[in-house]
DNA sequence: CTTAAAATGTGATCTACATCACTTTAAAAC
DNA sequence: GTTTTAAAGTGATGTAGATCACATTTTAAG
């Protein structure tokens, strides 16, 4: 059986054995248990992460004590505070596991040296960066215009699987309504 | 004196004079006055604009008639639609001219050519493209997070330039509220 | 199994911001 | 310069969604 991150990679560019073998050979595999972190808010972030299996969020905590997420992470996803990852700063946000999570892990280093010796890479990140900007601009959009309602459907159609998953008051955290209004919108 | 697109990339990674003639050679220069677009809602977008002189706007019109702004772009700034330009498919949105503005261009053709021929502007694209997403990141957070007013007070002290050059209907139809609220908020 | 701790729902009330309507001011266009 | 059009300010009123308070259900922990 092929693994998931192959499969996952030649969505966009086509693996011989051997060149897969040499990319998994840049990761590392870790599991962590539900409630754990894997950034802390402070953190330098030194990693990216693909998502085996699990669901995660990178969310933060505002100065009234309120919790925003960013991102929510499943199978196949990737997932990191990538301000920090890029700029080696400080991170504003923490990400930790909504359930029991298996992950692989990539280091900008190991990153780096794989793309240097593995040109085609590059295309696979370029893409997989582009896909996410556009995600972004278009979750700002829907911020922009819709009423919470409609952003609570919107989801809802996407990712079914996610409001099985992950408690109410998160899906809210991420739509950016209370949970009160949340709770009240199927209604 | 430096051509300014030549100091823009060169804030990133550095160009003998042949290499920085290699690079213009690859783009178109253009003209536009205020009120001209640049992308129309629903062309399929070929090129990515960088700004040399001028300020516009990417936006879109919504069911009820209402002006969303996703992004305003002035001198050195990039601008075009990037679902559309990654995607292939038809543009949201439009780009328009909020002054008389002139322009260098590359189509995605000449940008691959480019780049397949100078595989450092790779690292620059890169590094644009992920400077993009983490302000994409971040006015997200600001959205979930903050209010009407504080989402004004970041963006004035960030571009103050721009309260002078752009109406303010179009700063309010950027932070997502209403001009009368914006006309309110400096009070 | 029992107890504690989250998650969820629901009423009552409050408020930031939208909408509508109209006026004033400024900038294009002729 | 005069007219037209767009921008900006401001009051009155409406409303989506927040907040507070408490009850109920579900899940986790001892």
């Amino acid at each position: 059986m092929t693994h998931p991150l192959r499969k996952h990679i030649e969505e966009i560019i086509h693996l011989t054995d051997e060149e897969f073998e040499f990319i998994l050979s840049h990761f590392e595999q870790i599991k962590k248990r539900k409630h754990q972190y894997l950034v802390q808010e402070g953190d330098i972030v030194k990693k990216e992460f693909w998502i085996i299996k699990g669901c995660l969020k990178s969310s933060f905590i505002d100065n009234e004590g309120k919790e925003h997420i960013l991102q929510f992470g499943m199978e196949n996803w990737w997932i990191t505070d990538y301000e920090s990852f890029v700029n080696q700063t400080a991170s504003k946000i923490s990400i930790d596991c909504i359930e029991d999570s298996e992950l692989l892990y990539i280091t900008a280093e190991n990153r780096d040296a794989l793309t240097a010796k593995m040109h085609k890479m590059e295309r696979f990140w370029a893409k997989k960066s582009k896909y996410g900007r556009i995600a972004l601009q278009n979750r700002v959009l829907s911020l922009l215009q819709n009423s919470a309602k409609e952003r609570y459907d919107v989801l809802l159609n996407q990712y079914p699987q996610l409001f099985q998953r992950v408690p109410k008051k998160m899906i809210a955290a991420y739509l950016g309504v209370s949970r009160e209004t949340l709770s009240r919108l199927n209604s």
